[in-house]
DNA sequence: ATAAAACTAGACCGATTCGGTCCTGTATAG
DNA sequence: CTATACAGGACCGAATCGGTCTAGTTTTAT
């Protein structure tokens, strides 16, 4: 249902990558190597993170990449929006005139910003530290103090 | 990014209009006419909202959709996974051979559970009844008592 | 200096999925 | 019995996604 794209985890995965094994720079060859994907969607991937600013990149030979931030500092909700671009919370199209003039708030502008401010609230608050050490989440309670499922124990559908 | 699609904000929007107005049974004529969209989509939503037993319809003159459970007691989650289909979480390529047979356990489905299990979490957590009265949502608060900004206070990107 | 290694940028295309429409049934109230 | 409304598909154009390729630039080792 909430598909990320392939591409999307794919990118989770370079950055888990280059998380875990944070000693040196890490070469886009490498890389492809040790995740079993294609050097040049690895490169591409690769690009698009360091444009968001994600990831340093040092040229030439003994060049490589390697994390901006420490990987508890870097959510995967920026992991995301590099890749995927920043969701398009204005969708309304506002082209069609006089279909979205109605006087009362427009119910799907509505529902679109409460359930991406839920989805952002959590992918904010899981790091890569997260994805690199799945043993030490961070558990979401909600209000009555309960623990708010995240790995498992939830219902699989 | 976390793209939901068209049809499934359609799917909550005349979810919420049902819920709204539950006086009486509501038929797609009539929903088509409130929610403004056409009256082939949204046969088809409810359609797919039907068999998610999510309404309860009746035909023959007369007829028409009525939400099968309380607006509370109805999660976005599942209206999106009527729509959307369930979440496609053994997408592990296991047809290409070899390639995925690594002693140590699988990244990318790693990745995948955590994040779709969080995602899943927060949207389990909203309901219906939320769509329809913004104002009324139980805050979800982490694991040192902050609250979880659901609605605004979040940067927006 | 020079060549090799590695990053940088963008065009490009096939395949898949999505959004949306239409058509033919079936059941029910009057 | 007939008009209304649901039921369940098939169907298609368009947009996006996943993935590849080519060409160029920067840096370091020799």
């Amino acid at each position: 249902m909430v598909r990320l794209g392939k591409l999307t985890d794919y990118g989770l995965v370079l950055m888990t990558c280059i998380a875990r094994s944070r000693v040196a720079l890490r070469t886009a060859r490498d890389l492809a190597q040790e995740s079993r994907l294609p050097l040049s969607t690895v490169s591409k991937l690769l690009k698009e993170l360091l444009q968001s600013s994600l990831l340093v990149s040092h040229r030439g030979i003994k060049g490589g990449y390697i994390l901006a931030r420490d990987p508890h500092q870097i959510s995967v909700l920026e992991v995301i929006a590099a890749i995927e671009g920043p969701m398009a919370l204005t969708e309304c199209s506002t082209d069609i005139t006089g279909l979205c003039n109605l006087e009362s708030a427009c119910p799907i502008k509505s529902n679109q910003q409460i359930i991406n401010q839920a989805i952002r609230g959590v992918l904010e608050k899981v790091t890569l530290s997260d994805l690199a050490h799945p043993l030490e989440l961070t558990p979401l309670r909600d209000a009555k103090g309960r623990v708010v499922p995240i790995v498992a124990s939830g219902r699989i559908q």
